[in-house]
DNA sequence: CCTATATTCAACCAAGTGGTTGAATACCAA
DNA sequence: TTGGTATTCAACCACTTGGTTGAATATAGG
């Protein structure tokens, strides 16, 4: 069985568990930003961006960069990638079950083109 | 912006966020189980174990059948699917990262060349 | 120096989590 | 019916989480 940083991917997932966390991400994905940049959008407090924001640093989401009064931050990608390897793992599993959905579609068009007209 | 299914991200992402739920996935992976034979491996206490498959279930990544007194459980991918999707928007990230990476790498190799020896 | 800005710290709260133990429920089988 | 097995329910605990408000800290700029 492969080896994985267990709580790496316990913080990552984690951190990405959360809708406005993943908004954080995808600003970020489009640049970089200082935590009331980050904050203006989301209808909550300052302060509790500034929480979620140590949350994805601590999962290893988010460079952080003072620079005087302001915290510069960007996103590190490099903990999404773990994450998407192991979910890899478990990609044959739903190419399977959508080439079943496949069959089936192609199996029930087979039927609807033979009793034309039905809709069951 | 692609919309997503919130709330069902919320709760894949938390579900796995934990490792003894990813074992218990891995697990189902092999083959389907009961609750009990799920349980087995864990250090954890049966009732533990029955929680950790109510959140995957809430998640739905597991399906349950009940079979008398038996509960049949077997991973249902899909979820995992919509996670998978979810975090490919980020590959380019990191696709990035690792082209800067072995370009670092290369430049270091022409450098070590040149100054032959040296250990830096 | 003074004031506005950027951010964190501290305390608090309600709700959720991961674990326990013990009891209840439901089923199978002798 | 009686007993063993499979599972959940209920209550509890310590800890975490996502949010708040208010104060503290540090920097920037006139």
């Amino acid at each position: 069985m492969v080896e994985y940083q267990t709580e790496l991917l316990d913080r990552v997932f984690a951190a990405v568990a959360d809708p406005t966390r993943r908004a954080i991400l995808a600003g970020l994905a489009q640049k970089p930003a200082t935590i009331t940049e980050i904050a203006r959008p989301f209808p909550v407090s300052l302060n509790a961006v500034s929480k979620h924001i140590l949350v994805l640093e601590r999962a290893g989401l988010i460079i952080r960069e003072v620079a005087g009064r302001e915290h510069h931050c960007r996103l590190d990608p490099a903990p999404l990638r773990k994450a998407s390897v192991w979910l890899e793992h478990y990609r044959k599993f739903w190419d399977l079950r959508l080439d079943a959905l496949e069959r089936h579609i192609i199996t029930r068009k087979k039927r609807e083109k033979r009793s034309h007209g039905r809709t069951d």
